[in-house]
DNA sequence: AAGGTCATCAACCGCTGGGTC
DNA sequence: CGACCCAGCGGTTGATGACCT
């Protein structure tokens, strides 16, 4: 822990600058005391959060907006949820970081009470190491061809060397996993393979305009994708920690049709995990512990091609295969599960 | 026992984007 | 339209405890 007495000037490791909040003199840093907490605790469950900047002063604390808000997000709110993370909260956030990278808010928003920091610094401490040990790189989740080379070095643009990618110029994420670059990939994939098949293609489409032309809250792309429960804050006691269960998502939100295509893509990532060193497996796989979709039933053709069936309709996806599919599957129309079952049903009959 | 090294995680910093004027 | 303010995000730091030699 940072000693609490130490000052603005810290140890010199960094330059400060002149960032009002952090140049004020008399502006306490470093860990909090119990005493403090209290204050803030007091002072937002009687008064609420907001307005962080002048909240200090209203609160009696000697700290910059800043550290209160943070204090407060990651250690008092009430539902942030202590202790180790279990197996399936691994589980999670490793299937969540494959699909979205280093984007910890919205991977805490996906988590009951895990907060973007806690799992931050969990997946550097534990999951990086354990995924490395384990032959997989963190960054793409593949396998590493050689031995595990030194950490590679972020370039000053926040990607990694050999990460830069021309699809990267439509995401504003500052540092994308390679797996939401192939996610956005794949929606181009998916709108150009099922040009003309009607309503799949017209709803795939009509959302990807969306969300690209939406962006919003640094997170662009990917931020369409998730159900913001109270705003873009990621952060909130949300209906997520309430339900305490992953499976609940996308069921109470029904219109968020890109809520259904992540929870898709978390349980095809499942799949994805559970079969790492299978690179050619089209064929259906077994329902993954937290299935949320019926699959798309998909036949194998020739490497790198895949033919998907789905209602009916017959659609092919060069690269990506599975991804695409549950793509598809989680746009099959407005009330997603029910139109994919009944698809399933029609497919069976 | 003492010193060195590693692992953990709370907290900080700089930056970004949305909102307002 | 631009300037400013603010909240939020992700990267990084560094104090501390655990472990190793």
């Amino acid at each position: 822990m940072r000693n609490p007495s130490s000052s603005s000037s810290g140890t010199g490791t960094k330059t400060m600058t002149t960032t009002p909040c952090c140049s004020k003199v008399g502006i306490k840093k470093g860990p909090w005391t119990p005493e403090e907490d209290e204050l803030l605790s007091n002072y937002i469950n009687r008064e609420g959060e907001g307005r962080w900047r002048t909240l200090p002063k209203r609160a009696g604390l000697l700290r910059c907006g800043k550290s209160c808000r943070l204090r407060w997000m990651n250690y008092l709110r009430p539902c942030v949820k202590r202790g180790r993370i279990a197996p399936d909260e691994e589980d999670l956030i490793l299937r969540l970081h494959r699909l979205l990278g280093n984007r910890w808010s919205l991977i805490a928003g996906r988590i009951p009470g895990r907060t973007d920091n806690e799992i931050k610094n969990y997946w550097n401490t534990h999951l990086s190491k354990k995924l490395i040990s384990q032959g997989i790189d963190p960054r793409t989740h593949k396998p590493l061809i050689n031995p595990p080379p030194p950490l590679p070095t972020p370039t000053s643009s926040g990607l990694y060397e050999h990460e830069h990618n021309p699809v990267s110029n439509s995401n504003p994420n500052p540092n994308p996993n390679p797996a939401s670059l192939e996610l956005e990939k794949s929606y181009q994939v998916i709108t150009a393979a099922t040009n003309g098949i009607g309503n799949l293609t017209n709803n795939l489409q009509n959302d990807v305009q969306v969300v690209d032309n939406g962006g919003g809250g640094g997170g662009g792309f990917m931020m369409g994708l998730l159900p913001s429960n109270g705003g873009g804050g990621g952060h909130s006691c949300n209906q997520v920690a309430e339900e305490s269960k992953y499976y609940y998502i996308g069921n109470c939100i029904e219109d968020n049709t890109f809520s259904s295509l992540l929870d898709s893509l978390i349980n095809d990532n499942y799949m994805f995990a559970n079969n790492n060193h299978h690179h050619h497996h089209h064929q259906q796989q077994q329902p993954p512990q937290l299935q949320t979709l019926p699959p798309v039933v998909l036949q194998a053709q020739e490497p790198g091609m895949v033919v998907g069936t789905s209602g009916g309709q017959t659609f092919t996806a060069i690269w990506e295969g599975e991804m695409v599919s549950t793509m598809a599957a989680a746009n099959l129309g407005g009330d997603h599960q029910q139109q994919q079952q009944s698809a399933l049903d029609n497919q069976r009959a």
